[in-house]
DNA sequence: ATGGACTATTCCGGATAACGGAAGAGACTT
DNA sequence: AAGTCTCTTCCGTTATCCGGAATAGTCCAT
């Protein structure tokens, strides 16, 4: 029997499993048993229990005294090196703490990544509503304040391929005709901000901008408040005051 | 010739070098082109190219249009769901967006890893003084305030280990004496928080608290600031008032 | 206690996929 | 055109990874 390759599609060469076991923490929780893991990357158990025992003593993975895995401080501190960590996040991190004492509301910065708005830093405002964005996490552009505008300024013919998708409807309110989600984007185009109402979580709406360096839109800055409380004149002011900040912070080096 | 195992220490199993080639990054720049991965982790050009064509496929490195590679948005993305990340900075993220803006100084948050400070975030005043620490990076325990305070509140056993160790001094305002550094340790859990002045940047002081949970320190905040600002008293009631909101946080889940 | 269901760990023979030296291909300088 | 880089491909060897199977540990119900 190939040792390599199992019927499913599985990963492929070691690196690759490394890399698989430690994707599984991606879409679970943060703490996995070992069979958890092994179902996860879809590894036989003992192979899962090879590559896991290489990630620890690599310092990419910890097991906890409650025998579950959690990933380990090596990888997190490696990780802190990455472009958008430390050239967009730390930069931007003292203009969204003013935003955040400003509004009280949640904020959340994000950059296009792989067709999804992925969400570089988030501040959760504790006498705001919960949201479902994490740091780390993706989230589809159609349907949140911030993927929107990364969506809308991208060339023609990436808006094209992404309308051409079978996009999701977290909620009735969402926006998945492809028809009124081009209309929609060719407004934030025109306004130069995004609105949503209800499209990604009930009761819950955004304001979003862009974040503009060299005449390109390299990530967005957003606004998520009880729709009740989202008075979007005044945090389109705020947020464009914010991402003019931002990329002045970038320019600067 | 065994390929496995050169003549030098270098890594071990195929994951191991994968992790290798990664760590590189820590001690250098942000991006890195193949020959200096290669001489950084110790490894053939050859094998190099290989293991870090694996990490490109698995999106844990990307390679910019300046042959130069850094680390991937998919390792980052990873590393967020660190309990460092997800479980500590996250839910103290708001609480340091306040004492920003309060004090408008540098902030650190920190905790301990092997024998050394790691900063799990930072907020950059701008207004205030430039700092060495970085979110991600590991600075000396007795050279920082966060440092300071974290080894303070070590088991005893820990302590004696750590101060038989030679320890750096960056600057003349360095205590490296075992000695002194007890005596200056046994201060600070008398006082309950910890002060340096120029121990590690010229012109730099520091004030740190601990932040208490179930009795045990599991992190500490600080504030980093020009000497002349230094107003010790102020910020102690500050930090602690902000320790305590973080500890709560923390419990509340 | 006994058994069963589960998770985790160790063993081991087989063969694959990783290994790295060497040579080739670019790119840029002298 | 020769020289000096850095990067990429090739390829024979075999060490290292592979995963099934058996073992050990853990927990719960009977």
């Amino acid at each position: 029997m190939s040792p390599a390759r199992t019927t499913s599609g599985a990963p492929v060469s070691s690196i690759g499993r490394g890399i698989a076991v430690l994707a599984c923490f991606t879409s679970r929780a943060h703490a996995l048993t070992l069979s958890e893991l092994s179902a996860a990357s879809k590894l036989p158990m003992s192979s899962t229990h090879r590559v896991v025992a290489e990630l620890v003593t690599g310092g990419f993975l910890v097991r906890g005294q409650d025998k579950r895995y959690r990933i380990g401080t090596r990888l997190w501190s490696i990780a802190q090196l990455a472009p958008v960590s430390e050239q967009l996040r730390e930069r931007a991190l003292p203009t969204l703490a003013r935003l955040y004492e400003e509004t009280g509301e949640n904020i959340t910065l994000a950059v296009l990544d792989r067709g999804q708005a992925l969400y570089v830093d988030r501040l959760v405002g504790e006498r705001s509503v919960p949201i479902v964005s994490r740091s780390g996490g993706h989230l589809p552009l159609h349907t949140t304040g911030v993927g929107k505008v990364l969506l809308a300024y991208q060339p023609k013919e990436s808006i094209e391929k992404y309308l051409g998708r079978r996009l999701e409807r977290p909620t009735p309110y969402s926006i998945a005709d492809p028809v009124k989600l081009e209309k929609e984007l060719a407004e934030v185009r025109t306004n130069g901000y995004s609105v949503t109402r209800q499209e990604m979580t009930p009761g819950t709406g955004s304001v979003a901008v862009p974040i503009v360096r060299k005449g390109r839109t390299i990530a967005a800055v957003g606004v998520v408040a009880h729709l009740a409380r989202l008075d979007v004149n005044r945090l389109v002011a705020t947020l464009q005051q914010a991402a003019a900040s931002i990329a002045k912070e970038l320019d600067d080096h």
